[in-house]
DNA sequence: AGACGTACCTGACCGC
DNA sequence: TGCGGTCAGGTACGTC
């Protein structure tokens, strides 16, 4: 459940249990996950109080008042959940962070997720977050920015709006969904798009993503259902898992691209 | 520098 | 029921 609006409702939903509350016990389960996790760091967050919980790229980071900041990935399978005391451990929950009235739990089946704990002064220029693009949805995120980005890029656009040092947070399905609202074809080589292109794109990538955010919120309202993968958005797909094309109707076109599937109409998506 | 393949890991699903 | 293959919303790293 891990692309940029996934993330940022996560982040919505935590935010009002967490803020202002204080770190009494972190307690790892294994000794790694995608990094080693950070036994060492444990005492830097002992009675912290939580300060903000912010969104960067597809990372949560939890700021506290000890100048340490908690960083959160959720990989492809993470999910956090909040639960009280007397929660029983599930398989794959790899860390407990144990607050006055309850604990954040972090799961994650295949690992590719990251928890760290690291200065927060020093977060600008840890290795997750070095040579990153904008976030998609500030406004200097617009198509002179894109066109910079991409002059020198011969891979498939839809590549390209992966590679978080383009713009972070757009994932496999929202690289398909924001190409389809903009009726580009995926295949087309990132430096070729011109210029009506570029911002159609920009604003298709904002839509869908804002639309989805919004989508996600609703799920997560009931915070302690550690179903995590849901939300409605799901039902808004217009290409990413489907068969035929909406508007058209004819079958949609199913590819790799970069080693990730693609859906795409060959129709409104013309090369 | 940039593009591409592969590795990391578990589980669900499908065909035999 | 079991086995093998394939696939999954991400990222890092080696190689050409």
């Amino acid at each position: 459940m891990p692309e940029l609006p996934e993330v940022e409702t996560v982040k919505r939903s935590l935010a009002p249990f967490i803020i202002g509350r204080e770190i009494k016990a972190i307690e790892f389960y294994r000794p790694n996950i995608r990094n080693q996790l950070p036994f060492d760091k444990i005492t830097k967050c002992q009675d912290a109080k939580i300060l903000e919980v912010k969104r960067l790229a597809k990372y949560l980071v939890i700021n506290l008042s000890t100048s340490y900041s908690l960083i959160i990935h959720l990989g492809m399978t993470g999910k956090i959940y909040f639960e009280p005391h007397d929660y029983i451990l599930k398989k794959h929950d790899h860390v407990k962070i144990t607050l006055d009235h309850g604990s954040i739990i972090f799961n994650d089946t295949r690992r590719f997720g990251v928890f760290d704990i690291i200065s927060s002064s020093e977060i600008e220029k840890n290795n997750y977050f070095k040579n990153i693009g904008l976030d998609p949805l500030v406004k200097e995120f617009n198509s002179e920015y894109l066109k910079d980005k991409l002059k020198k890029r011969s891979l498939a656009i839809k590549a390209a709006l992966m590679d978080n040092a383009v713009v972070v947070g757009v994932g496999n399905i929202y690289a398909s969904e924001s190409l389809f609202l903009a009726r580009i074809n995926p295949l087309i080589k990132a430096s070729m798009l011109n210029n009506d292109q570029l911002k159609k794109l920009v604003e298709s990538i904002k839509i869908i993503l804002l639309e989805a955010i919004e989508a996600g919120g609703s799920t997560i309202k009931d915070y302690k259902t550690p179903d995590g993968s849901s939300g409605y958005f799901q039902m808004k797909f217009k290409v990413y898992g489907k068969t035929t094309c909406q508007i058209c109707q004819k079958k949609l076109q199913k590819i790799k691209i970069a080693g990730r599937t693609t859906y795409f109409c060959d129709t409104c998506q013309p090369e």
